[in-house]
DNA sequence: GATGAATGAGCCTTCATTCAT
DNA sequence: TATGAATGAAGGCTCATTCAT
């Protein structure tokens, strides 16, 4: 179940390597995703990033300052493309409706193109309420998510969709939603989230269920 | 340099281990719950089991064979009281509406009861998900949770509320809501979760949004 | 398993290397200097001092070989300024009483203006001794401290104050005194230096004690 | 300079060893004593103190929650011996100069028989001064050294050796003088501790240098 | 059944040093 | 001259696990 060789990484001599382009940074930070997607905050090893940008984890601590640092980077980063992706997939509609639509669609998407981002979300809340040192940093972060579904349900408010008195409710489950997608990312098929897309999508038109008057 | 030798873990048997001769077995199961709920299957160690039920980790082992073992004894504890839970809650009702509705009171309940229970099914997508070893020792009791709903599902056509080709869709957006119900459950409000439920069952009687006819 | 390369590290050329090439080498010695006094030779990090001079480690390299020569340059810029200090303040005496008291307020000078001094000779013995790399390099130097005593020494006998017999006694003597003094140099409070020092003036006037004749 | 061929440890098997007389403890408290003589708190490793009693450093944090704790203990240790000795040696006389004779003694005494404890002593000042963590635990346990010199003095004052107004001087005088003589310890020819004890003692009943009357 | 002692592997981090640019 | 990037070794500590007693 192991027989890959390990490619002994050919032992670069020390100083700088010629071929440094300066975007070893980055480059950091997209193997740093990957890993804590893969394995949670605590699950990935610095080493375990290191290696896989072809690094020592000391060359790491040159580019971060702590592993803690090294998470809040790629936080920084996921959370401002979720944003960015969902924002610009709601922003044609006017209805909450199909804002909500777009944003489901956009997840759908998003788990096939990047899943290393929904994997990093997956594990997000689980890492943040087991580690008090994130959370510091994060939860300011989270104004800015929050904020945007408020948007999402203002817009519902103005079109008439929604009343007033059920702002809360609304805003609540529709985070949970989301929440409850990205937590069924990994592991599981993909067609569970597909499934689960058109549910939702078919619930919020009251067209799921026959409900017989009562 | 590397001498591979990781010894592939031979199989253990699978579920639950004999293991919970007397009181001992169950305190530290308890404990176990606690913790993995508190801090994921990599983050418990066995110190902090062993520390909560007042014994040393060389005890431990007398109880169970392993950290893995262990955690699969408190998964199969836990898997069986939120079914029976579950079950208990939706066998008064015949409608689907109605049972999902009774489920969905039934998780609030548990989260104020037995927080650890909750917590520990937070982390179990992800640690499952991430730790192989779990993994195939789990997928196969899903089986027993999938039925349940399965059941669920085939109230709602027998009753009417749903159609056949529907079946997926319902079953995979039941669970996604669920999992999702979880997952916002550790280190939130309990609010959220209130408001959340509260609007699923709004939205399973199309009655959170007014949407124009279309 | 254990391949004990260990390079015998080559021999490097003695005392002060080619280094104070204009101001940067200035500024690195006086930076380096306040590390070691702070911190001693191992926990003064070549980090600490080139980011006290506003540098990447790597220049430091260019103006000195390595952390233990610039430890040495150090070194040799401190003793030659303490050597300085204690004849220039011994000079207009020729008493040996006299000489040491001069020498013995010199000390409490030091400590006041040049605190950096006196903390890198209170750590100078502990250092040397732990690290067999600088003492092959910096006992030859001691010679020139040993001198200064001497005469010191020496002038007591010329004026009688001394017998020859003595000599080796008031050396060792005054050398352990003076290593005391430095040695309660730091993080102590200065009025302990000041007090062991007025008893050491009277100390040697016979007048700390009303000794009963015996 | 270093061709002994480290002893290959002999690999011990898992388990508790046989030979386990319950005096590991103890044992690495006297490794530990050696290890932070020879290299002061920082450049003792916890691998050079487990190595040297032939366990790992994992075994070690067995016995102590950290470095910082092991280090305090052989402190505690290494102090009360310390003063026990010297209480020991002084009690036998009434007069303050003999009391101090008699610890000057105890001194060359304790550097021979018991290195580890001196060359312990030396570095204490500089470690402490240097790590925060320690110094919060070990400042209070000075009370201790405090009052048996404090003793010494109040002595004096009762033989009418000294004066009240000359306490504080005193004190500090003889504290900066027992400093001095640890930190001549180590790597030092122990005939200059000998020489200077001699010399102390003179000093001490005004008997080193012909003073002129002035 | 339980303790206490130990191992070995791994983790995060620091550090002196090197060297292409 | 200086920076920036990298290495490799080490350091303190934790952890699952083992086993004599």
């Amino acid at each position: 179940m192991d027989a890959r060789t390990k490619v002994e990484p050919e032992p670069r001599r020390r100083g700088r390597p010629a071929e440094s382009d300066g975007l070893t940074g980055e480059r950091i930070l997209i193997a740093a995703r990957v890993c804590f997607a893969e394995s949670g905050y605590a699950g990935a090893s610095t080493h375990m990033v290191a290696a896989r940008v072809g690094l020592t984890t000391g060359a790491l601590y040159h580019h971060f300052a702590s592993k803690r640092d090294l998470y809040l980077a790629v936080f920084a980063e996921v959370e401002q493309l979720m944003i960015e992706r969902f924002e610009k997939a709601a922003a044609p509609h006017t209805r909450f409706v199909d804002k909500l639509d777009a944003i489901l669609d956009e997840i759908l998407r998003l788990s096939r193109d990047e899943p290393t981002v929904t994997g990093f979300l997956q594990s997000l809340t689980a890492d943040v309420g087991r580690h008090p040192e994130l959370l510091e940093a994060i939860v300011p972060a989270f104004e800015q998510r929050d904020q945007m579904f408020s948007g999402l349900v203002e817009a519902g408010i103005t079109s008439g969709e929604l009343v007033e008195a059920d702002r809360e409710i609304v805003l609540d489950t529709v985070t949970t939603i989301l929440v409850g997608l990205f937590a069924m990312n990994l592991g599981q098929l993909p067609s569970v989230q597909q499934h689960a897309v058109d549910g939702y999508k078919r619930l919020l038109r009251g067209a799921l269920l026959k409900t017989k008057k009562r």
